[in-house]
This record gives structure tokens, C-alpha cells and sequence, in this order.
DNA sequence: GTACTTGTTAAACT
DNA sequence: TAGTTTAACAAGTA
């Protein structure tokens, strides 16, 4: 699932690769997939990539936004013009394939090089919209879990007026965006806090331990390239890595790192939360 | 065939 | 009113 780190990935390639290139056309696949007007996109040279929670935002020279939502299953590939294996910058053999089923939407550049859409499920979208309008999309997320606003003084007002886990609350993303359930999990199990325990329970240390958490695990995230659990892939097919340093994360049956326990699954909010039931207090 | 998976939001509920 | 819970979305896997 594509959270921060997997989305900072695939923002940080097409950085690279897509500014300064004009949008030819757009195909769209799947009607669903493609919220806004496509004529605003045509012939619009791209001036910027962004990211802000696991959002993707391609600037656009007429002051156009393209706003990314992966969800769950959603996929950005980047193909270059001879769509050569490994020519110049390495790429998954199967993306010389593209599209194939799951493909919803393709971009063609003015320099032949395609981004393919793939989404198996169908959550994720492609919004365009104009710049006044990006700022409303943005509106009801809290600051992204790796800014700097993303203080202890806000998380510990934030975490004060509620009740709920302060594992539903690290994945509510109008207090912190970015953090989904991958590094919800192990921010807990490197903070040594149970998913159980309510935030307003919580103590200043305590607090502190999961948002120094999970900034970290988050960051971790971002340096292996992403976890590549079900469908992330970055933007050009291959996988990240953070799937091997995965704390509790589909670990259940397993030994925890920090103690040996075994670890457990138990649904928290109605999702699968994986923890250490000894030393996650 | 049934249960289960998840990011986000809308609706239902307290 | 606002915080919390649940359902819904979709399509694949176990």
C-alpha cells in the first residue's frame, strides 16, 4: 500500500525525468479514474512535481494541477521512448508490456515517453483541477508526519482531545497525513506503545516515543525506497526494500526484534494491527 | 461460496 | 455539535 514514503518515492523519480515535458495526450481507460476537465491538460508543459500526504502533484504551465491518489493499489509508471531494459536508468522487464489490464490511464508526452495509471482496484484517481482549487483538496489533512510542523506541541494538543487508539489516531489523517498502517504498526512497536492504549492516556514520554517514532520509521521508509507489500512499485516497476526491515508488519508467528515475543495480530478500528504484546506496554 | 484485505470518505450513530 | 464507528468502494487472495 502506498504510503508517504512509497509515494516519495515515485515523486522523487518523476521529478527527474518529467518537468520540462509537454503533455501530447491523455487516454483514459477507465471514466472512473479521471476526475476534471482533460482539456486543460493538452499541450501543457509540466513545471513541477510535488507531493504533499500521498498525494502526487504535477504543476502544470497553465497553473493546472494533476492531483495522484494511489489508494490501495494504485501504480505510476514511467516508460521512456525505446522502452529499453535497464537503458540508462534500471527498469522492471514488465513494464515494456504496458499497458495491460489494470492500466486506467496513460499520459503521452511530446517526447513519446508514456506514465501509465495502473490501479487493480480501482480507488485510486487523477484529479484535475486549478491552482485555487488545490489548496481546498488539501484542506482537511493535518501536516505531513516528516515536516516540521509536525511537532510535539501540535501532536500532544491533537492527542488530548481525543479518545480513540492512538493507533486509529496515527492513521487519522487530519491529525498527521502520510502515516497508513505499515508504518502505524512498527512506529508502535519502536515506540514500545500498545495499539490499544487511548491517546489522551498516553503520557509526555510516551507521546513523544511514538511521534519520534514515527518520524523514523517513516524516514527509514523513504531511504529504502518503500515497502513493497501487494502492489508498490516505484515509477519504474522495480521494488522497495523497506519490506525487509519491517518491524511487526505482517510479522504475526514471528519473533519480535526488541524481545522475542511472538508477534500478534488483532483488528483495531477494523484493520489488521500487528504488535508485540510483551514489551509494547 | 465466504471471509478478508485497505485509504479515504460519507453516512450513521452516540 | 463534534467525536466515533461503520459501511462503502473494488477486485483479488486464502
Amino acid at each position: 500500500m502506498p504510503e508517504l514514503p512509497e509515494v516519495e518515492t515515485i515523486a522523487s523519480r518523476l521529478r527527474q525525468v518529467l518537468p520540462g515535458k509537454t503533455v501530447a495526450s491523455a487516454t483514459i481507460m477507465k471514466e472512473k479514474s479521471f476526475i476534471g476537465d482533460v482539456k486543460h491538460l493538452y499541450n501543457q508543459e509540466i513545471i513541477s512535481i510535488g507531493r504533499r500526504a500521498k498525494i502526487i502533484t504535477i504543476q502544470l504551465a497553465n497553473n493546472y494541477y494533476l492531483l495522484i491518489h494511489l489508494k490501495m493499489t494504485g501504480q505510476l509508471l514511467y516508460v521512456d521512448s525505446q522502452r529499453r531494459i535497464g537503458g540508462g536508468h534500471p527498469t522492471a522487464d514488465w513494464v515494456a508490456a504496458l499497458p495491460n489490464k489494470h492500466t486506467r490511464i496513460v499520459l503521452t508526452l511530446s517526447d513519446k515517453t508514456n506514465v501509465f495509471f495502473n490501479d487493480q482496484r480501482i480507488f485510486g484517481w487523477i484529479k484535475l483541477v486549478s491552482a485555487s482549487d488545490v489548496s481546498n483538496e488539501f484542506s482537511s489533512y493535518g501536516p505531513d508526519i516528516n515536516s516540521v510542523e509536525a511537532s510535539f506541541s501540535y501532536f500532544q494538543k491533537k492527542a488530548k482531545a481525543r479518545s480513540v487508539s492512538i493507533k486509529q489516531f496515527l492513521l487519522d489523517g487530519s491529525v498527521l497525513a502520510g502515516i497508513g498502517n505499515i508504518y502505524a504498526c512498527d512506529a508502535l512497536n519502536l515506540a514500545q506503545v500498545s495499539p490499544f492504549r487511548s491517546v489522551n492516556d498516553l503520557d509526555t514520554d510516551e507521546l513523544q516515543r511514538v511521534l519520534h517514532a514515527s518520524k523514523s520509521v517513516i524516514q527509514r521508509g523513504i531511504d529504502t525506497g518503500g515497502a513493497s507489500i501487494e502492489n508498490y512499485v516505484g515509477a519504474d516497476g522495480l521494488s522497495g526494500t523497506y519490506q525487509h526491515h519491517v518491524l511487526v508488519y505482517k510479522r504475526e508467528g514471528q519473533d519480535c526484534y526488541n524481545c522475542g515475543t511472538t508477534i500478534r495480530k488483532e483488528k483495531i478500528g477494523g484493520r489488521g494491527t500487528y504488535f508485540c504484546p510483551n514489551c509494547q506496554k
